[in-house]
DNA sequence: AGCACGCCGACT
DNA sequence: GTCGGCGTGCTC
C-alpha cells in the first residue's frame, strides 16, 4: 500500500461511542503541525468539523482516506504534554478527545477576536509612507488606514485587500508604524456592564438555535457561547460572536436571553509595592518548608499534604517554595478554591512575584482570560495563581503545584468532563517531576488517609501564627428549644451571646448552613406547591425578582399571590435567610443588620462586606459565602444556625463537608485581639461530627469518619462510579438501565476485574428524577478506579450507545461525584 | 450523535 | 411515476 503524510486528529463531531484518533491526509503543500486546529470533512455527509492534530507521520493511504481542508491556527495551541493530558483525560473521565481538548484550552480561543489596527501615535503621513515605500502591500494598507481616519478592523482590511494584508500588517507593526489592539483592551474601565444570560435551559436554547442554524448563524453562535460561558457581558457576547445589539434584543424578545446590570469587578492592578519583605518562617513552618523543599528538589513527582490549622501561615510556606522553584529555574502553579481568591491574596503574590505572576480568577472576562493564556504560553509568566481551571495553564517546566484547601468541592468541575483538579495536578506533576503540595486546615478524608498510609508525605502546622487561642465553642441543643416553646431559629443561648456583643459594641456573624435561599411557595388552603413543568422539583421562590425559579433547568415564572388550584393565599415556607432576618429584627429592634445570600446581587458582596467592616454593623447574616476567608478584627461571635442541615445529605462527603464548614465558620471568630466565641445550634449535639468540630479536633473526626468509610466501602477504600441513564421515556430509561446493570454484573464477574470484588447496584432514581423533561436513573459500580475497570466501563458504555435497543437513551459515568 | 442510503406507501 | 416516511448502518 502506498504511503503518504498522515495526521492523526481528535475530531469534534465524533461522539463518545466512536471517538478515537482519526487519520487524515495532509494535502501536498499544506503546512500542518502538531497541536493546530484544522477543518475536516466528517461522516457520510462530509459535514465540516473541527479537529486538533495529535500526531503527524507517514501512514497507509487507504481508500476512503479524506483530506484536511484547511488549517485554522497559525501556531499550535496544544503542545505534546497537553495532548498527552487530553489522552489521559479521555480514559479517566469517559469523555471524547475533543471534549478534553476544549477543557484544556481557554474558551476565548473559539471565538474570533476583532483585532483593530491603528496608526502608532505620533506617526506622520509622510514618515509612515517613507518607512514602507518599497513594499506595495504595506502602502496599500496605510492608504486604507488613513482613509478610515487612522484605525480599522482586521476583518474590514481583509475584505478590501484579501488575506495578503496579514503579512503586510505584520511588517507594519514590526516597523512600529502601526499598532494592533483587541477591542477588549479598550473596554477596560467600564463602570457597569450589561450582562446577558440564557432565559431558558441550555438544552432548550440550543434546540431553538439548531433549528434555525442556517437561517440565523449569528444567533446560533451567540447561544452556543452563552451555553458554555453562562452569564457574560453583552459587549463581550457581541464581540466574540459578531452579534449586534439588535440580534440580542431579538433574542430577548423571543424569550431566549435576558439582560441584567453588573458592576464591573475591579481586577486589582498589579500593585508594585516595591520589594516585599523577606518571609520569616517560625520553627514549625521552617521544618515543613525544609522537608517540602527537599522533595521538590528531588524532582520525583511526589505528593505531600500540609495539614495546618487555620491561621498557621500556610501561605508563607507556599510563597517560600514558589520562590525556591523559580530560583532553580522551574515554574509553579498555585490553586485556590473558587471563592477564596481575594484581592489581598493577589496583592500578596504580585508583591512577591511582580509581573511574573498571572492571576486567573472568575472576575476575568473571556478576553482577559485569553490574554493571560497567551502571556503564559509565550513564557512571560512563571507563576500562575488561580482557581480550578488554572490547572490547565500552559506553563512548562513545572517544579511545584500547590492546592490550597484541597478538600473544597469547587476543585471538582461541575460540567463534563467532571475532572478533579487534584487528579489533573497529579498527572501534570508526573509529567514534569514536580511536587504536588496539598494544603488544608481540614484535609479531605481521602488525602488524610493517603498521608497516614505514607502514600503522601505528611507535614503539620499545629500552632496559630501569633499564638492566638481558638474560639470557645458552645453547643445549643435545638431539641431543648422546641421543648421549652421557642419556635424561632435563634436559641436562647445564641440570643444571650448576641446581646452581650451588642452591649460591648462587638460584631457577630450568623451563618445559615443552607445552599442559596431555598424557599418555596405553598398554598395555605389546599397545600399546592408550584413545581417545575420540566423537572420533578418544587420551584424556589426568589424575592429579588418575585419569581419562582427552577435550580435544575433554569425555568422561571411569575409567582402568584393566590393559588392557581383553589384561589387560596400562597405562603412562603422553608428556613431562608430572609425569615431569619425577620426574626432577628423582631428580637433586636433597631439593631443594624446586613444580609448576604444568593438573593443579594453578586456585585454587591464586596460593598456589603466593606460596609460591615467600616461601619461596624453589629450583625452579618449569610449563607455559605460568609464562611470563607473573611477576616474581621471586631468579630468576636459566630453563630451556626443549623449545623445539621448539611449533615444528612445522601452523599459520602456530607460529614466531611460539614466538619470543614463548621471549622471554617468557627475560625471566623476572634481574628483580632479579643478571644472569640462560637455557638453551634444543632438537633444532634451528640453527633461525632458536631462534637469533634466543636472541639476543633480533626483527628477525632478523622478516626470516626474513616471507620465509617471502611464499613460502608466508600472512598478511599473503594471508588464509586455513577452511571446515569437518561431519556424522555421513563419506562424505556428504566428498561435500558436494567439491561446496563445486567451487562455490568456479567462483566464484574470476569477476571481480572473480579478480584477487586466490584458491586453493581441499582438502578435507582437520581435525586431529582426528572430534569428538563428527561428521566434519570442511576447505577452504581463500587470498585476500584484502575485501568482495567475504566477500560471495561468505557467498553460497556460504547457498546450500550451503539446498541439499537438504546436509541434515544444516553448514559454517562462519573467517579466519586460530589453531587 | 448526525447523516445518507434504501426500501415501502400516498400523492401531483 | 416520485416524494418522503423512518429503519439501518457508518463515521479516517
Amino acid at each position: 500500500m502506498e504511503t503518504a503524510n498522515i495526521a492523526k486528529l481528535a475530531v469534534a463531531a465524533a461522539p463518545y461511542a466512536i471517538d478515537k484518533p482519526y487519520d487524515y491526509l495532509i494535502p501536498e503543500g499544506m503546512e500542518v503541525s502538531v497541536g493546530v486546529r484544522v477543518s475536516v470533512p466528517f461522516g457520510r455527509g462530509n459535514r465540516r468539523s473541527e479537529g486538533v492534530v495529535l500526531a503527524i507521520g507517514e501512514g497507509e493511504k487507504f481508500p476512503g482516506l479524506k483530506q484536511i481542508l484547511s488549517v485554522l491556527d497559525r501556531e499550535s495551541v496544544l503542545d505534546r504534554q497537553e495532548i498527552d493530558l487530553a489522552l489521559w483525560m479521555r480514559q479517566r473521565y469517559f469523555c471524547t478527545l475533543y471534549d478534553a481538548v476544549k477543557t484544556i484550552l481557554p474558551a476565548g480561543l473559539w471565538y474570533q477576536f476583532r483585532e483593530v489596527y491603528r496608526l502608532a501615535p505620533g506617526i506622520e503621513y509622510t514618515a509612515a509612507y517613507a518607512a514602507v515605500q518599497e513594499i506595495p502591500a504595506c502602502a496599500e494598507m496605510l492608504q486604507l488606514l488613513f482613509a478610515k481616519g487612522g484605525s480599522a478592523e482586521l476583518s474590514e482590511m481583509k475584505e478590501v485587500c484579501g488575506e495578503g494584508c496579514v503579512s503586510a500588517l505584520k511588517t507594519l507593526t514590526g516597523k512600529g508604524v502601526v499598532v494592533c489592539e483587541s477591542r477588549a483592551q479598550r473596554k477596560i474601565g467600564d463602570k457597569t456592564r450589561r450582562m446577558v444570560e440564557l432565559a431558558l435551559s441550555a438544552e432548550e436554547a440550543m434546540e431553538i438555535a439548531e433549528s434555525r442554524r442556517r437561517a440565523a448563524p449569528v444567533r446560533y453562535e451567540a447561544i452556543r457561547l452563552l451555553c458554555s460561558a453562562g452569564r457574560i457581558s453583552a459587549s463581550e457576547l457581541c464581540y466574540f460572536t459578531g452579534a449586534s445589539s439588535q440580534t440580542l434584543r431579538a433574542l430577548e424578545k423571543a424569550g431566549v436571553v435576558r439582560f441584567s446590570q453588573e458592576e464591573t469587578l475591579r481586577v486589582p492592578e498589579i500593585a508594585q509595592s516595591g520589594e516585599a519583605a523577606p518571609i520569616v518562617l517560625n520553627e514549625e513552618q521552617e521544618e515543613a518548608y525544609r522537608g517540602l523543599l527537599s522533595l521538590m528538589e528531588g524532582g520525583r513527582a511526589e505528593a505531600a499534604l500540609l495539614h495546618g490549622v487555620t491561621g498557621s501561615g500556610k501561605t508563607q510556606v507556599y510563597i517560600r517554595l514558589v520562590q525556591e522553584a523559580l530560583r532553580s529555574g522551574k515554574n509553579a502553579i498555585v490553586l485556590v478554591p473558587e471563592i477564596i481568591l481575594t484581592p489581598q491574596m493577589m496583592e500578596r503574590f504580585s508583591s512577591y512575584f511582580g509581573a511574573e505572576v498571572a492571576m486567573l480568577h472568575s472576575a476575568l472576562r473571556l478576553s482577559e482570560r485569553y490574554d493571560q493564556w497567551k502571556r503564559i504560553r509565550r513564557g512571560e509568566v512563571r507563576v500562575v495563581l488561580g482557581t480550578r481551571s488554572a490547572i490547565f495553564a500552559p506553563l512548562r517546566n513545572l517544579g511545584l503545584i500547590v492546592m490550597d484547601e484541597e478538600q473544597e468541592s469547587s476543585y471538582q468541575s461541575e460540567n463534563p468532563p467532571r475532572y478533579h483538579t487534584r487528579d489533573v495536578a497529579k498527572f501534570r506533576c508526573a509529567q514534569d517531576g514536580a511536587l504536588l503540595l496539598l494544603g488544608s486546615a481540614t484535609p479531605s478524608v481521602e488525602s488524610a488517609h493517603w498521608a497516614r498510609e505514607g502514600v503522601y508525605h505528611h507535614f503539620f502546622l499545629r500552632r496559630r501564627y501569633n499564638e492566638k487561642s481558638l474560639p470557645r465553642v458552645m453547643l445549643a441543643d435545638l431539641k431543648d428549644e422546641v421543648r421549652s416553646g421557642n419556635s424561632g431559629v435563634i436559641s436562647a443561648l445564641l440570643r444571650r451571646e448576641i446581646e452581650q456583643n451588642l452591649q460591648r459594641g462587638e460584631q457577630s456573624i450568623l451563618f445559615l448552613n443552607r445552599r442559596g435561599n431555598s424557599r418555596m411557595l405553598l398554598c395555605g388552603e389546599c397545600g399546592f406547591v408550584p413545581e417545575c413543568p420540566r423537572c420533578s422539583t418544587a420551584l424556589t421562590y426568589h424575592s429579588a425578582n418575585g419569581r419562582l425559579m427552577c435550580h435544575y433547568c433554569g425555568h422561571s415564572e411569575k409567582a402568584n399571590e393566590t393559588c392557581p388550584m383553589c384561589g387560596g393565599i400562597m405562603k412562603r415556607v422553608g428556613v431562608g435567610t430572609q425569615k431569619v432576618e425577620e426574626e432577628l429584627r423582631a428580637l433586636f429592634p433597631g439593631v443594624g443588620l446586613l444580609r448576604m445570600d444568593a438573593d443579594t446581587a453578586s456585585g454587591e458582596h464586596e460593598t456589603l462586606l466593606s460596609r460591615f467592616e467600616r461601619e461596624k454593623i453589629p450583625i452579618l447574616l449569610g449563607t455559605q459565602m460568609v464562611a470563607k476567608g473573611l477576616d474581621f478584627e471586631n468579630v468576636t461571635l459566630v453563630g451556626v444556625l443549623a449545623a445539621d442541615l448539611s449533615l444528612y445529605v445522601d452523599n459520602y462527603h456530607a460529614a466531611e463537608r460539614t466538619f470543614s464548614l463548621l471549622t471554617q465558620v468557627v475560625g471566623r471568630a476572634g481574628r483580632g485581639e479579643k478571644t472569640g466565641r462560637a455557638v453551634i445550634q444543632t438537633y444532634t449535639p451528640g453527633n461525632e461530627v458536631i462534637v469533634s468540630a466543636a472541639e476543633q479536633d480533626y483527628d477525632r473526626f478523622f478516626e470516626s469518619e474513616i471507620r465509617m468509610r471502611r464499613i460502608r466501602r466508600y472512598p478511599p477504600f473503594a471508588d464509586l462510579f455513577t452511571c446515569t441513564i437518561s431519556g424522555t421515556d421513563e419506562t424505556a430509561v428504566l428498561r435500558a438501565a436494567v439491561r446496563l446493570r445486567e451487562e455490568l454484573k456479567l462483566e464484574s464477574q470476569q477476571e481480572p476485574i473480579r478480584s477487586s470484588d466490584p458491586e453493581v447496584l441499582g438502578p435507582a432514581p437520581a435525586p431529582v428524577v426528572k430534569v428538563d423533561n428527561r428521566y434519570r436513573y442511576r447505577i452504581l459500580w463500587v470498585g476500584k478506579n484502575d485501568k482495567a475497570t475504566r477500560a471495561l466501563l468505557s467498553y460497556t458504555l460504547k457498546k450500550f450507545a451503539l446498541d439499537r435497543q438504546n436509541r434515544g437513551i444516553s448514559v454517562f459515568v462519573d467517579c466519586n461525584a460530589l453531587e
